[in-house]
DNA sequence: TTGAATATGGAAAACGTTTTCCAATCATTT
DNA sequence: AAATGATTGGAAAACGTTTTCCATATTCAA
């Protein structure tokens, strides 16, 4: 069947030790023609070592688990992207679990990722609240770390663990600031789901903004939405059901913000000539779309980069680190000054 | 440190093989009493089982590793997606490896997924040609058939191994004709890369329907790509410093097409009022750009789906299986009809 | 009360590797 | 020729689980 080190090591005509000297190169010297006859067998023989095996033994596993919402929304593709690489130079293999935001699932698989002892667990886009993070999962958490894990949370930040965070309360009021000073007053938002606190803080710097103004947001042109393209038409669809004297709309991320503009497009309203769009974290589509999209830049890739490196970093891994990265206004061509 | 089997038992006061019982829901019975206790000590202690020793003795895994060029591109993050689907509800475990179609890096992870002891192993966009293949990935695959593991590719077909292939040839054929019809004589192919069976094929089906129609496709009019976005930009500058009298552009897949149409963009040059263009995939993003995008769906999720399915399915290892999957003609707006 | 059936415990092998310890062999130097 | 050092082999423990076998204890029915 499969060959294991003892094959190798027959086939060799050397003994066990010899074998597994020349394999994981040990301080021991081995004769070059011993070093070639196991190097030899091993080819012949197609041998890789058992994986389970050595990580039994060593107790360790260069493996990474990393959980996110969904792999194919570009948000996490992209942050996934910086994990990779960073894990790739690093020699680690990833382990990358959909949640689709279901608590119940991202429990699930915090235990498997557990149960396959891998070194680290990086946590994106959780559907988590802190109930249930108290609850149930800070405990599996706890118990992941004190065993030498290492944790680190991407866009939100649960005690104990690393984190690196975009200031999306930052990102939202420049973007805030933007739209009004483009001269619109009758701004409609597109939010998350209401239970992840990038809705809240992105909500809450837009508030800011329009506060700075001297203006009102009033319930009716809020709607929630769920991040994703989809729930952004639908947004779109009741938003404008609702017959408001709109000049911008303002999703908090790029696919409902894409969304939204399909629908517009559909009843024949331009954008930006008619109502402007502005979406946030800059997607690689958003300068694809015409109009293109006028956003909030989040360093995505940078975020996966550095929550791997926290993961990798050779600190204590009791000793946390929380990060922040900041966003940016990038102008296309979705919003334009009110009343052109 | 971190409990193991013993440490439940001995908490739950009874033996390693009731502690085991319980958890393995063996066919012997256990008194509700002693399961109690058992469960209770999991849950106190925070228990989860070592995976590793659980594939030692058990010799399979419950995971599948799956290489694909890029889990970015949005072609294979929606392939990723299908496969997914199948294996979350299989209760399977996805190892995603990104090779970047990079031979090397390739290889290395079919060797570290052989080391994890996956059950099964799809390969999606490989950037192997036939050489390659025989030469040295041949033997590895075999091996890991032998020892009772399973294999599909996605795009293209080795021999061992299931496959699961889309209609390049139709698809290519079906835009070419529809292209023809509509009036282009003087059409633009931005291919894929040369070493790829995929830009083979569509480029075979596009030939074929233009020489139905008795058209020509001179050299120059092709000019090869990379499949990305951005060597859809660099090619599509390449084909207008050539300075043909293009009526259209057929780019083969989507991102490559959306590159060219932001350069023609750039050029002051409409589309598809001046210039029409079509794109291969259908990913996502393609009714989401403005003018959407005239393209040929590949059912990606399914093919997904697809290889999952017979990667989990009971046959014997050494029975292989093909499965084509349809095309069709998807469009929008991007090609309208020759001097309109 | 005996017998049978059921529940539990104890002990051990097996999975494939790494690592350690000591002994044995060999070549080289003094 | 003896001493030194390097190389190799042999054997065993350890990692945490599953599984098997047998022994013992308990329960229930006849």
């Amino acid at each position: 069947m499969r060959a294991t080190l003892a094959d190798v090591a027959a086939r060799a005509g050397v003994s066990l030790a010899t074998a597994s000297r020349v394999i994981n190169k040990s301080s021991h010297n081995v004769t070059p023609e011993l070093k070639k006859r196991v190097l030899d067998a091993v080819r012949e023989l197609n041998y890789v070592p058992n994986a389970h095996a050595q990580a039994l033994v060593k107790k360790q596993t260069t493996t990474v688990g990393v959980i996110v919402h969904d792999i194919s929304d570009p948000y996490f593709a992209q942050i996934a992207r910086g994990i990779q690489k960073v894990a790739s130079e690093a020699e680690r293999l990833l382990i990358i679990c959909n949640s689709y935001r279901n608590p119940d699932r991202e429990l699930a698989y915090i235990d498997l990722l557990r149960s396959q002892r891998v070194d680290a667990i990086i946590l994106a886009g959780s559907g988590l609240n802190n109930l249930d993070f108290n609850h149930s999962v800070s405990k599996q958490i706890e118990g992941f770390i004190s065993s030498g894990g290492k944790v680190a949370f991407i866009g939100r930040h649960y005690t104990p663990g690393n984190a690196v965070l975009p200031d999306n309360v930052g990102g939202a009021l420049l973007m805030g600031r933007f739209l009004v000073e483009q001269g619109h007053q009758h701004i409609g938002v597109i939010t998350g789901p209401a239970t992840l606190t990038t809705t809240d803080d992105r909500l809450k710097g837009f508030h800011i903004a329009l506060e700075e103004a001297g203006l009102q947001l009033p319930e009716s042109y809020i709607i929630e939405g769920d991040f994703s393209r989809d729930g952004g038409t639908l947004a779109m669809q009741e938003l404008l059901a609702r017959d408001l004297p709109l000049s911008a709309v303002f999703a908090l991320n790029d696919p409902m913000a894409i969304g939204a503009m399909s629908v517009l497009r559909a009843n024949r309203i331009h954008v930006p000539q008619d109502i402007s769009v502005a979406g946030f974290d800059d997607i690689p589509m958003a300068e694809d779309i015409n109009p293109a999209l006028t956003t909030i830049h989040i360093p995505l890739i940078e975020l996966g980069r550095k929550a791997m490196e926290m993961v990798l970093s050779e600190n204590e891994s009791s000793q946390f680190e929380i990060r922040h990265v900041p966003s940016k206004l990038v102008i296309r061509e979705s919003v334009v000054e009110f009343g052109r």
